[in-house]
DNA sequence: CGTCAAATCGGACAATGTGTCCGACAGCCG
DNA sequence: CGGCTGTCGGACACATTGTCCGATTTGACG
C-alpha cells in the first residue's frame, strides 16, 4: 500500500473499477436481452459469453455463478423502472394518475423482456438448492414497489379517493392485481396496447366490479 | 388375436389398464408431494423414482419424460379442484358466494402444494426447448377456470350485482387478481387464514378501492 | 409345479450444462 | 525488458436427463 503515491493509486483503481463495471454491464445487457427473449433457463452461460464476446470463464470472473448474473439482471431492470417512474412522478400530482404511471412503467418492463419477467415472477420457485440470490433480489424489488404503492394508498385515503381500509391490505391487493396483470401480459403472444390495458386496470382497481 | 377367447382377453387387458393407472397415480402422488414441497426444478427423477419405490427407468415407462410427469401432476391437481368446486357449486346459488367458493378452492390448492403452484404459474417460462406439454396443460386449465369465471360475470351483470362491462375483460381482471393472490400466497412462508383472505379478496374484486 | 411373457430392475451410456482450474498469452506500467 | 493483470480456451469433475439392454422378478396358465 506504500509502494506508490496514493493519488495515482486511487485513480488507477478507479479506472479499473470503471472498466470492470463497463464489462459487467456489457454482459448484463446481453444476458438481459437473451433472458428477455427466451427466459433464463434456456440460455446457457456459453451463449451469453459468446454473444458478449468474452470467454465463458471470464463471465465467472464477474459473476460468481448463474444466479448472480440473473440477480444482476433483475437489479438492472429494477433500477430502470425506478428511474423511469421517478422521472415523471413529481409532475403527476394526481393519485390515480400516479397509480396509472406506476402500472404503465411496470407493464413496460414486461413488454421489454416478457420471458424474463415470466421467470422472475416465479423464480421464487427454486426454493430448494440455489436461487437464494434471486429470491433475495426479488424480495427487495417487491418491497420497494410495495413502499410506493403503500404511500399511494395512504394518500388516496387521506384525500377521500379511496375508502378507509388497512393500508397494508390495500397495498397487497393492488400488488396482487398488478402482479397478475404482469404475468398474464408476459405470457400473451400479442399483448394489447399498453395504454388501454393500464387504463382498464387502474379503473378496476379503483372501482371493482360492483354496480 | 385369435389365440384366446376375446372375453378373457378384454378382461385381462382391462386389469392391466387398471394396474397401469394405479402405478401411474402412485408415481404422480409422490411427484406431486415432492413438487409441492420443493418445486419441480429441484426434484430429480431419481428422487421421485426412489420415493415411489420404483426404478428410474420404470418411471420412463409410464411417462415419456419429465414434462409429461409434471403435466400429469397438474392435471391431477386440476381435476381435484374441479371436483371440489362441483361438489358445492349447486348448493350455493349466490353469485358472490360462488366466486368466494371458487377462490377458496383455488387457494386451497396453493396451500396444498405451494412450491408446485409457484412453478406452475410460471412454467410458461421454459418457452424455448421443452415445456410444451406443461404449457399446453396450463392453458387448458386456465381456459376451464376462465369459463367458470365468465359465467359468473355474466350472471352477475344480469342480476345487476356487477356493473355492465365487457365480460371477457371482467373475466380477465378477476383472473389476474386471483392469479396474483395465488402467486403471493404460494410465496408466503406463513400465509394468513384462508377464509379471511378469501373474504377480503372477494370484497376487493366486487368493490375495488374507491370510496 | 414348471413354463412363459410381461413388467421391472439396475446399471451403462451419450448428451448437455455448470462451476473450477490452470497454462498460455497479450497489453500495459514501471 | 520484465513482471503484473486480465483474458482466453480448454480440460476437468459433477449432476441430470433420457435411452438402452440384459438380468431378474412376478404372476398367470397349463
Amino acid at each position: 500500500m506504500a509502494t506508490s503515491p496514493s493519488g495515482t493509486e486511487n485513480s488507477k483503481d478507479r479506472l479499473k473499477g470503471v472498466i470492470r463495471d463497463f464489462r459487467r454491464e456489457q454482459v448484463i445487457d446481453v444476458a438481459r436481452q437473451l433472458f428477455g427473449e427466451r427466459g433464463s433457463i434456456d440460455v446457457s452461460m456459453d451463449e451469453i459469453a459468446s454473444r458478449a464476446g468474452v470467454a465463458r470463464s471470464t463471465v465467472y470472473v464477474y459473476f460468481a455463478n448463474r444466479d448472480e448474473l440473473v440477480r444482476a439482471c433483475l437489479e438492472s431492470l429494477h433500477s430502470h423502472l425506478v428511474a423511469a417512474v421517478a422521472a415523471s412522478w413529481e409532475s403527476e400530482p394526481d393519485i390515480t394518475g400516479r397509480l396509472r404511471l406506476l402500472i404503465d412503467e411496470m407493464l413496460a418492463r414486461v413488454d421489454d423482456a416478457p420471458a424474463f419477467i415470466r421467470m422472475a415472477l416465479v423464480t421464487q420457485e427454486a426454493s430448494g438448492r440455489g436461487g437464494d440470490a434471486i429470491r433475495q433480489e426479488l424480495a427487495t424489488i417487491g418491497l420497494n414497489i410495495a413502499r410506493l404503492l403503500r404511500g399511494l394508498c395512504e394518500e388516496g385515503m387521506t384525500q377521500g379517493i379511496f375508502r378507509p381500509m388497512d393500508p397494508d391490505l390495500a397495498t397487497s391487493l393492488i400488488g396482487q392485481q398488478i402482479y397478475g396483470a404482469m404475468a398474464v401480459r408476459a405470457a400473451e403472444p400479442l399483448p394489447a396496447e399498453r395504454s388501454t390495458t393500464v387504463g382498464l386496470l387502474t379503473d378496476f382497481i379503483v372501482h371493482g366490479l360492483g354496480a
